[in-house]
DNA sequence: TACCAATGTCAGACATAGTCTAAACCGCCA
DNA sequence: TGGCGGTTTAGACTATGTCTGACATTGGTA
């Protein structure tokens, strides 16, 4: 909370309830909630949020580099705190995406690419979690 | 289009004038329509039809396999009539959407995923497209 | 302290993707 | 002719996301 109010102070933010109340639970979840889900939480902490505040903080986010958008959900964006190359899988049953670490996986082949300029790439799975 | 009435049949599907003129760009194109795209180009050829055939006619053909569905795009669902495992490759420029063979990349590592059953997979790719 | 400009927030309007519904329509068969 | 499925249609509806213009808050300056 205190950490969420000097990260935001470093970028140059004003650091108001609104954005405190955003920033403070999408930067302190494992999950990929999609901006509905973080204005539900947000109002927890600040009641009063509206739908424009919540867009607006995470796009501001977003462009500052603490949080990437994916569209790997039908429907909706969703946002991830992790903004380390990673991989994802995604469980069918409950929709649920987990990040795949970076050195779990390996893309090879590349050199069959000539005619594209990559920039990034990642991989997509999907499937089922297993009980644990 | 004759080709597209018989394929309809052998699905056991009406081949109405509407479902013909979906089906007949979408399985006949390269790229990876919209369903607004698709909307578009049917009222080519069947200028009367309507938002929701276009969209039953496309979940009809997804439902039979003859198509796919991608949400690689922000906002919009794209139809992919190439049904065979393939990568993507999306231009951040352009918005075009690639195929890459299945074949042009390996993915391994598998291993490290003793949690997940992996179903399906692919590379999503990002950069932009060489001139050629 | 008082003021002002800049910055933020808010509700609601708007745009767009997609689904659903109820009525009309069409081809077929009696 | 009349009826019966299956199909299409316009429009209502939902949801995600952006935009706008009025209002609130903040920080700086005197």
């Amino acid at each position: 909370m205190n950490d969420t109010i000097e990260i935001l102070r470093t970028l140059g933010v004003q650091p108001t309830p609104q954005r405190i109340a955003v920033a403070d639970y999408v930067l302190n979840t494992e999950g990929h909630p999609s901006a509905d889900e973080v204005l539900a939480r947000s109002r927890e902490t600040c009641p009063t949020i509206s739908r424009a505040s919540v867009y607006n903080t995470l796009n501001l986010l977003v462009d500052k580099g603490l949080l990437k958008a994916h569209t790997l959900r039908e429907g909706a964006v969703v946002f991830d705190r992790n903004t380390e190359r990673h991989h994802h899988f995604i469980d069918e049953e409950s929709g649920e995406i987990h990040d795949i670490p970076w050195e779990h996986l390996a893309v090879s082949g590349g050199s069959n690419l000539a005619d594209f300029q990559i920039r990034d790439y990642q991989v997509i799975l999907r499937g089922r979690k297993k009980e644990s």
